[in-house]
DNA sequence: AACATTTTGACCTTCGTTGACCATTATTAT
DNA sequence: ATAATAATGGTCAACGAAGGTCAAAATGTT
């Protein structure tokens, strides 16, 4: 966080006011207005700072009256678990294999019966519907590995 | 929800009164006069907030004594309720598209906010990882759909 | 020098606002 | 009755106001 370039410091600022207020609202052009620098810059910073995988949730919305909201998420305490589920999964996933995991994820209480039976139609070979069984079970892992993923962080 | 701009403001007020009154009539000038604004502008507003997708009913009357009705439609039956988002799911479904499903499913507590987004993620462009665009869109369409009449079966 | 990160700007997409013009219904005058 | 007129709401296209994307240029790092 050396706060050398413009970047960090904009990252810093907005991280300053997410320490106490949890999500935050702010309009593009202004920011850059504050900080001297063009406005496609805020969607630089927020692109390499405050993304999914670092914790955070952005939404927008365009036109007048438009808008940038960043919102924390919280570490989920299950995260090492979540690593070691990951390390499992191969590249490719029967409906069989990921039944297993469902019930696993569901056995230690990170997903509730329903979502269970949700993922497991999302991803039946109905559903699918590819006629390539390598792919089919390829989009498998990729939907099994999004859930896992996802459940890293949650909204408060 | 953020207030910024008119289209904003007057759908706040409008759904403020149909939180208690489930159904309401208004004289578009008159809208248009009390929020200094155009009266198309209410047109606007009703074509974006209001619409059937979103869950209501609209009919309106010119000439003297004209009025516009909103109404905000109510699903007693489940599967009927499915039956008409179904009929609204085209053989192709964008993300966006998608996003407003889901926000319409969160919104009649047929899902938990929580389903919602673990369902965007499952159904991103990232995870499903396909080449053509057209493929993709029509496999977002089936998860959609396969959602649906899960939903069917499992209330919450 | 080679590579990675940051900065900029041209161009694009989406959303909201406005106003001119159109269509329908009710009322009034003939 | 019929015709004119007033009173509504509807449509659509243009414009402005955001934010998004992407690649080139600049800068920093190793």
């Amino acid at each position: 966080m050396a706060g050398q370039n413009i970047s960090d410091i904009i990252e810093a600022y907005l991280k300053q006011i997410l320490a106490e207020q949890q999500q935050i609202e702010i309009n593009r052009s202004d920011i850059a207005a504050q900080f001297n620098c063009v406005p496609s810059q805020i969607n630089y910073v927020i692109k390499t700072r405050f993304n999914q995988q670092k914790g955070y949730w952005v939404e927008s919305k365009r036109g007048g009256g438009g808008y940038i909201r960043i919102e924390k998420l919280h570490f989920s305490d299950v995260n090492h678990y979540i690593d070691r589920l990951l390390e499992l999964i191969s590249s490719r996933v029967t409906e069989d294999e990921l039944q297993i995991f469902l019930q696993q994820l569901y056995g230690n209480d990170m997903i509730t019966k329903r979502e269970a039976q949700m993922v497991a139609v999302l991803a039946d070979h109905q559903t699918l519907n590819i006629d390539s069984r390598s792919a089919e079970e390829t989009l498998r892992a990729n939907l099994l590995i999004a859930l896992l993923n996802s459940l890293r962080y949650q909204r408060m």
